[in-house]
DNA sequence: ATCGGCATGTAAACGGTTACATGATTTA
DNA sequence: TAAATCATGTAACCGTTTACATGCCGAT
């Protein structure tokens, strides 16, 4: 008995947000692939990673596509550049994508598979590896934070409209600043649990 | 130029961690390619996603590498199976990938992509996909809580020693309640820098 | 009879990672 | 003169996702 073809016409729901991302990027700034590189190691990056030969493949597939245009920039004492920015079809292509829902997004722990790994080795023996982890959060808590001082000072509400572009990176970095101390507290507990053996 | 070959010995550092919890999954119970797939739609499937055809093939893989043995059991009334257990192989690799630092892992969060990418198309649209969001984490987070309490009822000290395999699923689990609380006092916040505009 | 659960796979397409590659300019 | 930064790619590999596929059993 033969199967059904049962997916018509719509193409790879979910998955695939790399698009997104650089096109949320680049309707927040314009600029080059080397430079979306430099931007997926901080801000974006944070919580989109991507490597710049992604991004250089991508790009270059959503020019084909027509999502993104390019404009050769000629500069001095660097080699020119293709800064690109977001076209028509682009921002529809990001906005059916707002539109659309996703699922809540399955996680990948490994940390959480090593420390009940641990039970059948050396639990005693990971307490430097969850030491390093959560230096690592403290790190990035700090980082937040120091952006958080310098992008986002508290205003006193004088009535002027809020910028919705900038509100919603703010809540996003706290997102993130959330995260990192949840994160901190949790790996206190590890510790404490692996410690009792 | 010729560029240096720089890599000797050691394959692939970090990524590829399935094998890994499946190893810890069957050192726990052993069983079959089925029951893991069922597993991973549970307890492990909260930190660590997998299909059954991804278990299948790496099962075999790792069969062949000698890390894991099946054993035929019949049943009655049902196909039979193959339960895998963990051979002394893929109890070393385990334990050396427990030895060996992982880097602190990178986010992958489609949500925040979207937050940000709202500023450019309809925020208060994004209002009804976060309260999804919100609900489904919710869910999630009931569903551990009951965990919690069915499988770790609290326990008088009395001297005993503590069970460390148990213990550590415990202290994940309560990561799992600690990301979902985190989670939805972050989604509150974000309804409301929403609902703001 | 059909549906849901048990049980095991193959194959294609796609996304991400790593290694390799080039070449200019500024700074130490 | 060496290292770091700017700038842009190609190729191979590997892991993940999705679609397709088979067949038995028990319950409704």
């Amino acid at each position: 008995m033969r199967a059904l073809l049962c997916n018509p016409l719509h193409s790879k729901i979910g998955g695939m947000a790399l698009e997104h991302a650089i096109l949320v990027s680049l309707l927040e700034k314009p600029g080059s692939g080397y430079e979306l590189a430099r931007r997926f190691e901080r801000s974006i990056g944070y919580f989109w990673t991507a490597t710049h030969q992604q991004i250089y493949r991508v790009l270059k597939r959503m020019e084909n596509d027509g999502w993104v245009r390019a404009r050769e920039v000629p500069q001095q004492g660097r080699p020119d550049k293709r800064e690109y920015s977001v076209a028509d079809l682009g921002h529809a292509a990001l906005s059916s994508w707002l539109h659309e829902p996703i699922e809540p997004e399955s996680v990948r722990h490994d940390l959480a598979v090593k420390i009940r790994g641990a039970a059948f080795d050396d639990p005693a023996g990971l307490v430097r590896e969850v030491e390093r982890h959560r230096r690592a959060h403290t790190d990035r808590l700090a980082h937040y934070l120091a952006g958080e001082e310098r992008d986002f000072p508290p205003v006193p509400d004088d009535g002027t409209p809020p910028d919705a572009e900038r509100e919603l990176q703010h809540v996003v970095l706290r997102g993130g600043i959330a995260y990192e101390r949840m994160m901190i507290a949790w790996l206190d507990d590890v510790l404490a649990t692996l410690r009792g053996f």
